[in-house]
DNA sequence: TATCATATCGTACAAATGTACAACTTGTCA
DNA sequence: TGACAAGTTGTACATTTGTACGATATGATA
């Protein structure tokens, strides 16, 4: 039985670096600096500092690289994205995703064949990873 | 053309009482303490100063009532909807939102009749209201 | 009309959040 | 080996957030 430790919430910002930190593998501060949206103005210095608090969260854990430090994930992403995804959920749409998915092929967030693969999807047993 | 205003961003906390006044009709401050989910421990005090928040951020307004305020959305749902999921979708999905679907499905959020019914939905043409 | 229950208003306050500078450290290259 | 560029660490700080108390106002009731 995994010990399913509680973890401090994230922050909204501090998702949003997590979420980059999956996304490359063992980034540097520099990397995930680099791989920010266009637009999104937010100094070296800032991004640093949420990767410390993710570390200090235990959402993240380092290894030295050279003189630079390299950020690992530290807990699963589907357990992140549950309680996110749930606390959204709740937030917006009192729990109901119905709605929620409604309102994305409502506004083209997802189209036809999106929902043409999901019901494949569906369909399919699940791969209990 | 609408005056689109830019508003302050909702709080999380905020965003769970707002979707409580859209979902009941001009609520007072007891109604909406009323209708919180049993076991969102959450004085009367604390929901009065997020309506009085969600005034003064323009998401809403209030009429008198007896002696008590009546709350009453001062924009539209879908304008607050919009903005949020996307915030929502970009910190946590990169702004893509089929990996959310995706992830609805797979952790039965949603289930095979949901999709169902959103392809029909999405077969029809888009009321553009 | 005096009282009571119920509202609102003003205010408070600790913690979290977003943002970032200055100082110190350390590989690296000439 | 000495200096430079790139890192990390320590720290800061104004705002926002979540939570709520005490005082005051007010509609209802006896």
């Amino acid at each position: 039985m995994t010990a399913k430790k509680i973890l401090t919430p994230l922050s909204p910002a501090e998702t949003e670096i997590l979420r980059l930190v999956w996304q490359l593998n063992g980034p540097t501060v520099q990397q995930v600096c680099d791989t920010l949206p266009t637009g999104r103005q937010i100094t070296y210095a800032t991004v640093q500092t949420m990767l410390r608090r993710l570390e200090k969260k235990g959402y993240l854990r380092h290894e030295s690289r050279g003189k630079a430090h390299v950020f690992i994930p530290a807990v699963r992403k589907d357990q992140v994205l549950g309680s996110a995804v749930r606390s959204f959920l709740d937030k917006l749409f009192g729990g109901n995703a119905v709605p929620l998915v409604q309102y994305l092929a409502e506004n083209k967030h997802i189209t036809a064949d999106d929902v043409e693969q999901l019901k494949t999807l569906l369909n399919e047993p699940h791969s209990k990873k």
